[in-house]
RNA sequence: GGGCUAGUGGCGGAACCGGUAUACGCGCAACACUUAAAAUGUUGUCCCGAUUCGGGAUGUGGGUUCGAGUCCCACCUAGCCCACCA
């Protein structure tokens, strides 16, 4: 009597140590099955341990993997540890245990967590980035970008966060604060470690058009990308030897440009200082500015600020007129080339700063008449409205007053006024380059060693990976230098080349590193002598499914984009890009549809669902709970209903074969509509199929032979029951190596289908009509039905549409 | 300000290419079983009117179509991403 009720605990408990003694979930170097590469993003172990949010990918991609299998392929589906990072620094600074440690105790509960899941991993090839023989690899690819000359040191107006005492990335800034603490931030020069990602701007926007990623992460991709095609032109300034360099995507409307605005970090600034007649108002401005985030700077409803840099005048190269110069925060350094010319006639920002300062304003382009109504995706009229849009017109159009151009389509005129001013055609991107070193500790040692004869020295291969030293204390020093800095025998080296005295670079990577190339260790997770043998490379890169989270896209889709594309061109891996396919989850958010957080006491710890409902409960739930890609909130009542449709399902599979076939149009449906959805990540309406079909085997009973085909379809979302019911239904090996069920066509055709009869649109009858009437009969039929007749009678009948299978519709 | 995504019962949601809106689940109600409760099972459950019939409903207002949740236009609301990109 125990096989037939569900005890989750033992069955998962049983199948879980079978699983792993069996190694079931092995991938194989040597198979001859054709090979499929699945994969998660590794998560960070924190502290608070596994988070329902992380079920939700890991299950779906779980379930791709084990429908793979089945259908025999060679599946590798690895897991591992991005364990360097803030929050177990921090939490080392705090209590003074080692980090290492820290990390040991998170990982070990990670990993009881998600073994107990069921998930399919290969835990033969976990890894973890903070582990020396890992992330020699990662010191040897930076060395390797080092000798390329895309790990450049460089002073840099960095974000620096004020309570973290670190540089960030622009990109790691949210909002103008620390994207990790959510403390201020502020700018502050540094000499900083870069990465050249811009040199791999284009590479990183073109390749997309080949790759299977979702549309939008294509989409954010290219716009963090952010390429725009300009000029880049020079406006000597009047009575001395400099000259302004500035980026515009508009040289035609060079004729228009009535003054010049540099950012305030321009350096210009500093070496006029002599030459300007208000210094001390234009530094207290540049003060000012220092303050602001970016986001301050850039929000347009802001309005905007500025300084006229008095006794300075710039020369329009085309047409000699000598314009002034202004400083304003609305122009940012770190673009183009810090410096605009400012066309108020053609461009909004520079219409609204001239309206507010008084500047002159030219027109050089002539609108179309009338002018046209803005025109979705059209470049921005933005909110001006028709009057303004006269003065400031940014659309396409002839010039006008512009010498020898005028006449000419601005299209036509870019290239041939670049050309007249002494400038050059460019193309610039948003994105910027990759700040890659942190004055922290938990990280990987930057190998580099600084000489005073030889300079920056590389560390000798021979002697990575090059370990992290223990240190008395985690905090940086105050100065925000890295803890390293203090360990006086660690810093102070013999220089490789020279043999004189050196000291090492004490900054470490950022967290970034470890991610930006682990998808290529798992595949040879052990090797000593490269990151990876090039022959088993090949054979399993590249990735042929990727899943994580959307906010990842801009950063660590890019970073290790970047990453495989350069190792590709030194020859260490055999792809251009890392992943064939790429797509998203949803968050789960906590009941009632805010964040989960710690602060506010909504965390759900998985651990007590499996303990209560069991992990089959946990996967099953959490795939029907809604729409894979959307965010959703958790539901503690609905986990009820995925553990009592698992209940029933045991039932109907334990219950007495019956000899019957009633139900076999619906099980084959749901063989091929389960096959499907798992593809299109639609797991919701998988399940509610699954779901269906137990109902209706509950009506029906079923064959022995019927209820394997079930319990196949079931195995990819509900392990450890699907296992045992195989078990119990007399099941050959493991259901989990057993051969994806095909749905039978005989069983999918029906016999006859329930027609709509519509008159003018509505509804009025339904008509059963055998598969293959014809269309004449099925109209003759449809309008002799009494119900029809009441609705046509007396009236004309203009016309009948008959939709096959579908509707017929009858028009008076 | 821009981009993207979404808005359907009391709730999560379903609906392929424009073709019977509300599948599946939760909740709720009634009934059965029980001394009772839980569990389980059965039935019902968008709204209005009067039953087997009719009318209305997919954020709002228009439009295209024989037919619109789905396509087009305008607007409202929410979430996410981006943000003066020269």
């Amino acid at each position: 009597m125990s096989q037939k009720s569900y005890d989750h605990t033992k069955i998962e408990k049983k199948w879980q140590k079978k699983w792993l003694e069996d190694k079931t979930y092995s991938a194989s170097d040597s198979s001859k099955k054709e090979k499929y590469y699945a994969l998660v993003e590794f998560p960070y172990p924190s502290g608070d341990g596994l988070h329902t949010g992380h079920v939700r990918p890991y299950v779906a991609l779980d379930i791709i993997s084990r429908k793979r299998r089945m259908e025999g392929f060679n599946v590798l589906y690895p897991f591992g540890w991005d364990a360097f990072g803030l929050p177990t620094e921090n939490f080392a600074i705090k209590t003074g245990v080692h980090p290492k440690e820290v990390t040991k105790k998170n990982t070990d509960n990670y990993r009881r967590q998600v073994q107990s899941i069921g998930v399919s991993f290969d835990w033969d090839r976990e890894i973890n980035t903070t582990d020396p023989s890992y992330y020699k690899w990662t010191q040897w690819i930076f060395l390797q970008l080092f000798k390329k000359d895309l790990a450049y040191k460089a002073k840099m107006p960095i974000n620096w966060c004020l309570s973290c005492k670190i540089g960030l990335a622009n990109e790691e800034v949210i909002e103008g604060r620390c994207e990790r603490c959510g403390g201020e931030t502020e700018k502050r020069d540094k000499e900083q470690w870069m990465l050249k990602i811009t040199a791999h701007a284009e590479r990183l926007l073109n390749n997309l058009d080949n790759l299977d990623y979702l549309e939008p992460i294509k989409i954010q991709q290219r716009n963090w990308i952010g390429k725009s095609e300009g000029a880049e032109l020079s406006f000597k300034i009047k009575d001395t030897d400099k000259e302004i360099k500035v980026f515009t995507t508009r040289p035609d409307t060079l004729y228009g440009a009535t003054y010049v605005v540099l950012a305030p970090e321009h350096p210009l600034i500093g070496e006029l200082h002599t030459t300007l007649e208000n210094f001390d108002e234009v530094s207290t401005y540049i003060k000012e500015a220092s303050k602001k985030t970016e986001q301050d700077r850039t929000d347009e409803t802001k309005e905007k600020t500025g300084v006229e840099l008095k006794g300075l005048k710039a020369v329009n190269p085309v047409n000699r007129e000598e314009i002034p110069i202004w400083v304003a925060d609305y122009v940012l350094y770190e673009y183009g080339t810090g410096a605009i010319m400012a066309v108020p006639g053609h461009d909004e920002r520079d219409y609204e700063f001239a309206k507010k300062f008084n500047l002159p304003i030219v027109s050089v382009i002539e609108p179309p008449q009338p002018i046209p109504d803005p025109v979705p995706g059209a470049p921005a009229f933005g909110h001006l409205d028709n009057k303004i849009k006269v003065e400031c017109w940014t659309g396409e159009g002839n010039l006008t007053n512009s010498g020898e151009f005028n006449g000419i389509s601005n299209g036509e005129a870019k290239e041939k006024i670049t050309k007249k001013a002494g400038g050059e055609l460019k193309t610039t991107y948003k994105l910027r380059d990759w700040v890659f070193s942190r004055q922290r500790y938990w990280g990987e040692p930057i190998p580099i060693i600084y000489c005073n004869k030889c300079g920056m020295v590389p560390v000798p291969e021979n002697e990575l990976p090059l370990e992290l030293p223990d240190v008395e204390k985690y905090e940086p020093t105050d100065d925000g230098e890295s803890p390293l800095a203090n360990i006086e025998e660690w810093v102070n080296v013999e220089c490789p080349e020279c043999k004189g005295p050196a000291k090492r670079e004490t900054d470490v990577m950022p967290n970034w590193a470890g991610s930006s190339w682990y998808f290529l260790r798992y595949i040879d997770p052990k090797n000593d002598t490269e990151l990876a043998s090039k022959e088993l490379l090949k054979q399993w890169m590249p990735v042929d499914w990727y899943n994580g989270g959307m906010e990842h896209t801009t950063l660590h889709l890019l970073y290790s984009r970047f990453w495989n594309q350069f190792l590709y061109d030194i020859g260490a891996v055999p792809t251009e890009e890392p992943y064939k396919k790429r797509t998203a989850h949803g968050l789960i958010l906590a009941e009632g549809g805010v964040k989960m957080s710690k602060s506010k006491g909504n965390v759900v710890n998985p651990d007590d669902v499996v303990t209560q409902y069991g992990a089959d409960t946990l996967r099953v739930y959490e795939m029907f709970m809604g729409p894979f890609d959307q965010a959703i909130a958790w539901s503690t009542q609905d986990i009820l209903g995925a553990r009592k449709f698992l209940e029933r399902a045991w039932g109907v599979v334990v219950a007495e074969d019956k000899e019957t076939d009633e139900y076999k149009a619906t099980l084959h449906k749901t063989i091929k509509k389960v096959s499907d959805d798992i593809e299109n990540m639609d797991f919701n309406t998988a399940v509610s199929q699954m779901m269906i079909c137990v109902n209706t085997f509950k009506k029906t009973g079923a064959t022995k032979e019927d209820k394997k085909l079930f319990v196949q379809v079931l195995a990819p979302f509900a392990p450890h029951m699907a296992e045992e019911l195989w078990e119990i239904v007399g099941g050959e090996g493991s259901v989990h190596t057993s051969a994806w069920p095909v749905a039978d066509e005989k069983h999918l055709q029906e016999e006859s289908y329930a027609l709509a009869v519509q008159v003018n649109g509505k509804v009025r009858e339904t008509l059963t009509v055998k598969t293959d009437t014809k269309e004449e009969d099925v109209k003759e039929e449809a309008l002799a039905l009494p119900v029809i007749k009441k609705w046509t009678d007396g009236k004309e009948i203009k016309k009948v549409i008959y939709v096959e299978g579908k509707i017929i519709n009858i028009v008076v």
